[in-house]
DNA sequence: AGGGAAAAGTTGTATATACAATACGCATCC
DNA sequence: GGATGCGTATTGTATATACAACTTTTCCCT
């Protein structure tokens, strides 16, 4: 499962710097080493350091400037809202530590709105998960999720605190349509406790849907601490102008 | 205002290979030139075409297989979550009717946070509207917008109870760039009234700030009774399994 | 015919070099 | 004091080269 490759010298420098700046090294706003700096440090070309700062410069991390330095961006909080992002990717690249507990996996008769969102039978079965996902040891997200038996069936015998059930689907087959619905919600007594919610505290709640060609696939429900989380994205228009006819 | 100076490279190249991609020189799925046939075609160098045909598969346009050559993406579906929708056209387009009552329009210092987001002194001074939107008479969006002089002038001289601010500003120039960030929260008295909220019912936040060419144009709070609304979208994706031998 | 090795083609990474463009401090000049 | 210009530091672009990694095609041997 693991990737034994090395990883490429650039991303050596990414991953490098993006430590220092989760660690604290260098401060939003503040200027990092320069390219010839980190050369010389990192025992890389200047190319390749280059790269590297070009593309943590194209994420966001960093601003360039050219003839003065490359300085730390203060964090854009972001989770690209309408792909399918993966949460463990996200916390991951935040520099931040992720653990998932899985509280529920088995397989369960879907109640009359799920079978109908799956076009199945009343009290045919379905498989369920469970899982809460921590960000630093602090819950995130609450991910509900009932997938089609049909769509994977090897479902059950997955090790969620390894992989994300997203990851693990998405490897089965990408999804041929997607459904986001969000909405802000009060949470029950339970996802209260499991979100660790102060008392009226509002959930952020992502509905997702995904169809595969042969149906529907899944259906989750994320819950997120509306204090501690938020959806976003940042992108450009200007490509999208000039079109065709 | 025009940059008169020439394209760069890359640029050049990514330009190229946009304009046939869209002219139907090669159509999704199909295979592009390669860096060899681009590299003599334009006469750049290897390293500055792949520099060009990385960048693109980065945005999407581009799919690469090492050892195979660069494909066509399928144009990436775009989400009416992400677009700027227009409350008035959504509301009208559900065969509601839709009426704004405009809380304020006038000109006031920035905040040091709105300073810092439009680039700005402190205590310089912003346009700044504040208008409810009711879908039936029922409340169902406060918008409180910041709107930079630089970028509309003749902003306070508007009648936003006959056109949104939102297709005012479309109207005077199309953003080239977009944030969006969306969270859950509980409203304070004021909003609470405004919205006729229940007690502790939460609210479904997007602040989406946008960008002109020339810099920062507006910043916009757009809170809804948790309740009452939420945002949603559906799309298929391409197929990206495929690729033609 | 089939299998498999070899070759060719294509993209990925890394380096060295050169020069251009920009920002900033410093010395100079008026 | 203030404006001007210059040198230095730093990032941006472009090129040439080399080799690695991977895919596809070719071709030879069985």
């Amino acid at each position: 499962m693991d990737d034994l490759r090395p990883e490429k010298l650039y991303e050596q420098v990414k991953t490098y710097l993006r430590t220092g700046i989760a660690a604290g090294t260098w401060k939003a706003g503040e200027k990092i080493p320069s390219e010839f700096e980190l050369m010389e440090r990192l025992g890389a070309s200047r190319m390749t350091v280059h790269r590297a700062l070009r593309e943590l410069s194209a994420e966001g991390v960093l601003l360039r400037v050219q003839g003065a330095g490359s300085f730390v961006q203060p964090p854009a909080p972001r989770s690209p809202l309408l792909e399918i992002y993966d949460i463990a990717e996200d916390i991951t690249r935040r520099g931040h530590v992720h653990r998932a507990q899985v509280l529920a996996l088995d397989s369960r008769p879907a109640g009359a709105e799920i079978a109908v969102e799956f076009s199945l039978r009343h009290r045919t079965k379905l498989f369920y998960s469970e899982i809460v996902h921590f960000e630093n040891e602090v819950p995130v997200q609450l991910e509900e999720r009932y997938v089609s038996p049909a769509f994977a069936p090897d479902y059950l015998a997955q090790n969620f605190t390894a992989i994300t059930p997203n990851r693990y689907l998405q490897s089965i087959e990408p999804p041929h349509e997607v459904e986001h619905i969000i909405h802000a919600g009060q949470p029950d007594a339970r996802v209260q406790r499991l979100l660790q919610l102060a008392a009226h505290e509002p959930c952020l709640c992502l509905l997702r849907r995904t169809w595969a060609k042969a149906g529907p696939a899944t259906r989750s429900l994320l819950t997120h601490p509306g204090s501690r989380y938020s959806l976003g994205s940042r992108y450009k228009l200007a490509d999208f102008n000039a079109r065709p006819g």
